[in-house]
DNA sequence: TACTGTTTTTTGGTAGGTCCAAAAGTGGGA
DNA sequence: TCCCACTTTTGGACCTACCAAAAAACAGTA
């Protein structure tokens, strides 16, 4: 970026909100895009005739935002990330930790997304996807053979295929606010697949509501889907009592 | 260099980390209750010993995902708030603006979501708190009998209308959900109510739509709404067309 | 030339200090 | 009692120094 002049000197005030919003605007605005760099903190320290306290102080909330990656060494620095949706934030996840917000409103809410999903999946998806979905729902399924299956990698294979059915809409705002949600529900998870009957309802409900999604069926996908939230519901429902 | 590290991920974590996590965990777990506040940086610096930046870095990161609030003077400090479902968080906001979501993604998201809201709504939410909705929306009926209507107030008083039939549903989530679509669909605002005629059904359809909830009809609604999404989506078509 | 190991430079990370400004408390005088 | 100046607390800014990691530059060897 050289010598030209893109960022000015801070007001006094509030200098380092000032210079963030500066950073953030050059960033938003595509001044500097993802892969390429800040200057270094102390060539920022020069350009902003502040302290470098104050510039360290940006630079990391703009990391916290998800907005650069820092490294360090040799052309080390602030490198502008792109924001994708795999970021996906931890401010509901956050809010749901802080506010102990219960696991039905997580599920009711889920469920809703989850019905409107399927529909566009179907309506929107070709071929190929929907192939592909009921392949990974049966890899999942044959997973399960397994006399002692690993728990942590189940739940990670059941998510990538939440995530990868809200890839199916086309719209990224579906696939940001499962991620999102997924990061806040496995906060409070109740480690519901160690239930054994669950867990194998829920897998084969799957298979039925991939082959539904793949065969063009969007009544028969919901209720599958529909089933699958009955029996997340008894199950939450049996949880809370035996643990009340 | 001992081998023996070499499974290890190694200490390289830098201490501003560790020590967010550490204070951030005390704030969730309630150590620290809402309303308290942390020591002050220079006590903080003593009880984890080390440098007053880290001790800044690390309560800034806290101030900027909302868990506290940053006052100076006497009695000063960080004190940790509530994180209420207000605070809908900037990730999801800084995802639309970064990438460029097209608006007809948003659209269709909040369609979808509305459907539900209304529904629960209906299903959920008290004669009163029915009658208010009906109230409020009549109130926004005549704040446009003015020649000259301010259209920022219009979408403010729009915005509290969705926040408003969001927490009838009872479900925290979907007022979340539905805060952090609002802050990301306004910066990508194509201001919609400059168009009069725009404005004018929208708000008729708003009545229509909290009549038919505080008269218990769910298909009606769902027309109304529909209805909108429909005028709304004729609206982003034209101005889309008229601006490439 | 090509590879290899060392040294230098760049850059973030940490430590500790000084000073400033704002906010709350403190106390004296009208 | 009330108001104004003074003091204390505390975050905000700035600075200097040094450390550690990573890349680049360099030297040495085959």
């Amino acid at each position: 970026m050289g010598n030209n002049q893109l960022f000015t000197p801070a007001q006094t005030g509030r200098a380092s909100e000032d210079i963030a919003l500066q950073i953030e605007a050059a960033i938003l605005g595509e001044k500097i895009l993802p892969g390429e760099r800040l200057p270094s903190e102390r060539e920022l320290q020069a350009q902003f005739q502040t302290g470098r306290g104050v510039i360290r102080e940006v630079v990391h909330a703009l990391k916290q935002k998800g907005l650069v990656e820092i490294r360090k060494g040799g052309k080390g620095g602030a490198y502008v990330k792109k924001v994708d949706v795999v970021n996906a934030g931890e401010s509901l996840s956050l809010f749901l930790k802080q506010n102990r917000v219960d696991i039905d409103q997580i599920v009711e809410f889920r469920e809703s997304l989850d019905r409107t999903i399927t529909t566009l999946a179907i309506a929107r998806a070709d071929r190929d996807k929907k192939q592909q979905l009921v392949t990974a729902t049966e890899k999942l399924r044959d997973f399960l053979e397994q006399p002692e299956p690993d728990l942590e990698q189940l739940g990670e294979l059941d998510r990538n295929l939440n995530i990868r059915l809200a890839q199916m809409t086309g719209n990224q705002i579906f696939e940001w606010v499962m991620r999102a949600l997924q990061s806040g529900f496995s906060s409070k998870d109740y480690t519901l697949y160690e239930d054994r009957e669950f867990r194998e309802k829920t897998i084969e409900n799957w298979c039925e509501t991939a082959r539904h999604i793949a065969a063009n069926e969007p009544s028969k996908a919901l209720l599958s889907t529909s089933a699958h939230y009955l029996l997340l519901q008894q199950l939450v429902a049996r949880k809370k009592n035996g643990t009340t």
